[in-house]
DNA sequence: CGTATAATTCATCAGCCGATGAATTATACG
DNA sequence: CGTATAATTCATCGGCTGATGAATTATACG
């Protein structure tokens, strides 16, 4: 059927297919369950070529979660009214890691089993969020706050993509967004403890 | 070294070392990086006596996840001070499940690559959590309000035990309850949106 | 048009996985 | 004390994994 060598047509949409195969596959599966085989297969593909384009699958792992954000798109995040930056915060989560083929997602499902995703991730939360964050606000414990919108989040989207919990994985993004906004705000910009440290 | 046949000494001792290798190995590495040579080799034991005794390594898993607490334990959680609702919980959650070996973090870990591993968690959190507390508040949007008590705490356990997220992982037991308290007591008892759906 | 090279598949390797039947040794119980 | 049986290790199986060298075919470019 598929003879061997090189297959006439465009050759650069290839290495495409193959990264969208292994998103879903990490995504739905995993590290360790996302194998060279089956992304292969989903890419209509022998498993070698995925090592003659990306290399091993660290490296094929990494290409597949290079970020289609650049952080300065986050600016806007931080501008805009104050009283409203929790909502426009769970808003964006919600939208853009909800689904559940998201790099986000994928990344979580990795970072469970595989140190080098959870580094990854850690990394993200704290260069592309934590850090810009809490220096624009200034306060000192502006990181420990950051963190805590992290872990709402994260929790908000473990709980309905992987763990599917009913009540959250059946509701509407948008409700989603109206639940989650006041703790983001309370995270932010709120006081924290009833008896300050 | 350790020669074939039966070994003398206390015969029922040795299966409870297995679970405990077991539970440290799952905790740490989730279901399918936690293999069964691994964790006979932890144990001191070959891989067959696992099987002699638990017989398949998802048999295993179900047996070292056996819950140490009976949910009728938690019903001190729903007594008490409807206004503190939420710090008893957030203390009860930080304390019984923050270790980084505890099953919960475990059944984390585990749930992301492997779906069995999910539903079980999943009907954790349904059958002793979000069923008798919903029950017992009785309001319409009860099991919703419980739900995102569970996603703030699998989000909080999510950074600091797997991510690892610095300004979390490095935090106090008490200092993480004092945060999150207000969060769980505005989700069970506070008006959640700001326009009524 | 010819040829170097890029893209692709095939075949195969060593290693690890979970499972299982056979052999071995201690205990329990008559 | 003898023997059935429980507890344990050993040896091995088929299957899957990531990786890689060799063969094949299309393209790019002179």
């Amino acid at each position: 059927m598929t003879r061997t060598g090189r297959r006439p047509g465009d050759a650069a949409r290839t290495r495409a297919e193959i990264l969208v195969a292994a998103r879903g596959a990490f995504a739905s599966l995993g590290y360790e369950g996302a194998t060279m085989r089956r992304i292969a297969d989903e890419a209509g593909v022998d498993s070698a070529l995925i090592a003659y384009h990306f290399g091993t699958k660290e490296q094929l792992f990494v290409a597949a979660h290079e970020l289609p954000i650049n952080p300065s798109d986050l600016a806007f995040l931080i501008d805009g009214p104050k009283d409203e930056i929790g909502a426009r915060i769970a808003r964006f989560a919600m939208m853009m890691l909800a689904a559940d083929d998201s790099t986000a997602v994928s990344l979580m499902r990795s970072s469970a089993s595989n140190p080098a995703a959870a580094a990854m991730l850690r990394e993200f939360i704290e260069g592309a969020l934590v850090e810009p964050i809490a220096e624009q606000m200034g306060a000192s414990d502006s990181r420990e706050r950051v963190a805590l919108v992290a872990a709402q989040i994260l929790g908000v989207l473990f709980a309905r993509h992987i763990v599917r919990v009913p009540e959250l994985a059946s509701a509407s993004v948008d409700d989603l967004v109206d639940l989650i906004a006041p703790s983001l705000q309370r995270y932010l910009t709120e006081p924290l403890r009833r008896v300050p440290q």
